[in-house]
DNA sequence: GGTCCTGTGTCCGCCACCGCACAGACGATC
DNA sequence: GATCGTCTGTGCGGTGGCGGACACAGGACC
């Protein structure tokens, strides 16, 4: 198991009580996501679930037809694979990831195991996989209500506090895919706020100038759901970065276990 | 607790194996649902669950300025308050009820209690919270891609089959709130509809008389619901109605708990 | 039988977004 | 430095659904 230079953890793996990270530990794997990866196919029996440390992954249904559409994000604050705990193995969605980085991953069939014996950790994940259903809700209403403009501050909000800094690495087309809309409407959208100085874009590289302006820019959905992140899962955020500092000082903090327990 | 003369039951109390059912039995109580009724609003901490036997509930996300969508339906096939369960208490959605009947509650404390005690029953409601979940996903597809005119047809049959018979008591102005769209559209979908044969509707009475018709000109969504639906819950749903004639004959299976459990 | 209310059919201007296409710009590659 | 592929800016006709309005019909109620 190798670990990097990584100044964030993930926070579900932190929030565990120490008594069940022991056992974790020999069940973790650090492995490398590269940007596309896809982690699971709709329909598919995932073998593992993942624990997102800098990688993003979006949780998107792809139809008939082509047409496409996230359903949900998961950062560092979460896993991806609810369905090896909530019984039913498969999802009709597909697992990709869509900004590059690290994370652990688990043999699903441990997890399981994990989830069925002990009451705290399962309570955990229960209550990420209901802050997960918040952010699908309040997608589902943002789509239908909101104006692409606002849509896309929704959206790259939701990135960027999964994200480890604040540049994006992410073509307009690939938005559009998640967004489920037109290339040239994030185009469009993208170009208005780069007039007003909330981001630069190019080429795939979009920088976040003015995070407080795309709130502002942005319709209430974002704050729903980062309120309803908070209150259901207040002992893992906010307690993020660990300083890289520290981090670099040789202590018996450095070990594995501390970088991802607190 | 009364009974009343219904032919159906609640599909996932009927699935609780024998042992839970028992205890459970004096902890529910049989309650009249009238049209209108709210359950739970958003962000309130409900006291009691509920499994719909004949009613309809509608989980409907309420935005600031009064525009509204549902975010999914629940009938006999479930219950309303996986919250409860899953950790977080309250959901920033309120449950209305849709079509009026009758609901079999329990309080919140004692399902959360059977919850953690009881590895089968949590099994069984976590499969559940999947279902919705995916009933969730399509819907947000759905509202991004689909047509007035399909979303209608899903939305038709989705309700249809959570209900006994194949007349719904809705309005146009109701259905447009649901969908999250204008009276008008309602209007324009629903004759189309009629001028094919396919429904029969008389301000608030809507017959649907060719339910096949109704699936070949809805979206691929409702058919990914359903499929998921029996995937996950094979064994409660197919075996739902009881023979009314067998319920009037007067025997020892009359009982209240032979009428819930199978 | 008259009156009122609710629910439905219809119309019209409007606009955001669609689908598609094309050109320009940047960056990698040889 | 020439070439090519990728990414972005832009344009244009088409359209589905919006917002708001109004008229009419069926029931309920007096």
């Amino acid at each position: 198991m190798h670990l990097g230079e990584e100044s964030v953890r993930n926070h579900l793996l932190s929030a565990l009580s120490p008594a069940p990270c022991v056992r974790w530990l020999a069940m973790l794997e650090h492995v490398r996501m590269p940007l596309g990866q896809v982690l699971c196919e709709p329909g598919d029996s995932p073998d593992y679930v993942y624990f997102p440390i800098t990688a993003i992954v979006s949780l998107l249904y792809v139809m008939c037809d082509g047409a496409s559409a996230e359903i949900a994000v998961v950062g560092n604050e979460g896993l991806v694979g609810v369905s090896v705990f909530m019984g039913g193995e498969s999802t009709p969605a597909r697992a990709m990831v869509k900004s590059a980085g690290t994370a652990y991953r688990m043999r699903s069939v441990l997890l399981k195991a994990e989830f069925d014996r002990l009451g705290p950790a399962r309570q955990l994940l229960l209550k990420f996989t209901q802050a997960l259903l918040t952010q699908m809700t309040q997608t589902l209403v943002c789509n239908r209500h909101h104006s692409l403009a606002e849509q896309l501050c929704r959206w790259l909000l939701l990135s960027l506090d999964r994200l480890n800094g604040d540049v994006l690495l992410m073509t307009q087309e690939l938005i559009a895919n998640m967004l489920g809309v037109r290339r040239g409407g994030i185009t469009e959208g993208a170009l208005k706020l780069q007039r007003e100085g909330l981001i630069v874009y190019a080429r795939g590289h979009i920088t976040v100038l003015d995070r407080r302006g795309l709130e502002r820019r942005s319709c209430e959905c974002y704050e729903v759901v980062k309120r309803e992140y908070d209150r259901l899962l207040p002992d893992i955020r906010g307690q993020a970065v660990v300083d890289p500092a520290a981090l670099g000082a040789r202590s018996p903090e450095r070990s594995l276990a501390a970088q991802i327990y607190r």
